[in-house]
DNA sequence: ATTGTAGTTCTAATATAATCGAACTATAGA
DNA sequence: TCTATAGTTCGATTATATTAGAACTACAAT
């Protein structure tokens, strides 16, 4: 069963994480997965795109340090890193997810 | 004297900001703009870089909402637009610049 | 073995961004 | 009016990102 390679949370710069929250769907997979406060797969987090660029942008979620993806079975199991990233640069990710629900 | 046009804070988008913020060399004017604590010119912000790539930089802080340039005389003052972003989107900045001034 | 499912990787097209020299604009001062 | 200064805009180059179809991989179930 292979699993798929994280950057552990010290090699996980701000810059990455602000690129990775720059773009409007992957900033939706973030604030789905944290309101969903559970693992979802890929196919549960359907945003009306081909799987190919779901795939691309979970992979740049992955890279940040911002998604944990395990593999179980067919389906890739995601969920964020919360804790690790707020032990790390305590209320960033807190104030975004909270920008983001509070949308206008 | 001509001054420059900013977005009024209505139309500041969350994804701008994190697009703008992702860029080491426009994190690293906005965390000097607040450490300084005070209005800054382009030319006392220099990082090395060539004045048109600067003035780049600045453009894309300043319609992403982050910073309001005033011009005076010759000079191009630039300052955070820290309360208002923080009215609007409560911690973001705040934590972002607590976690560049923690840099390790 | 074959089929289905979930998601990745490959590939190529298109779009967007970064960089920086050179020319330009606006103001200040001699 | 001439010169200096601060920063912008233009234009071209190069680099990086997005998008998505098609082929592929790994596992599960029949």
């Amino acid at each position: 069963m292979r699993q798929i390679k994280h950057p552990n949370i010290e090699q996980v710069e701000l810059t990455d994480i602000m690129y990775a929250l720059a773009d409007p769907t992957r900033l939706e997979i973030v604030s789905l997965l944290a309101n969903a406060g559970r693992r979802m797969t890929c196919g549960e987090l359907d945003l009306n795109r081909p799987k190919s660029s779901m795939s691309h942008h979970f992979k740049i979620l992955r890279s940040a340090g911002l998604v944990e993806t395990v593999v179980e079975g067919t389906e890739h199991m995601n969920s964020l890193r919360y804790e690790e990233i707020e032990r790390k640069y305590p209320g960033v990710l807190h104030a975004v997810l909270k920008a983001t629900s509070t949308k206008v």
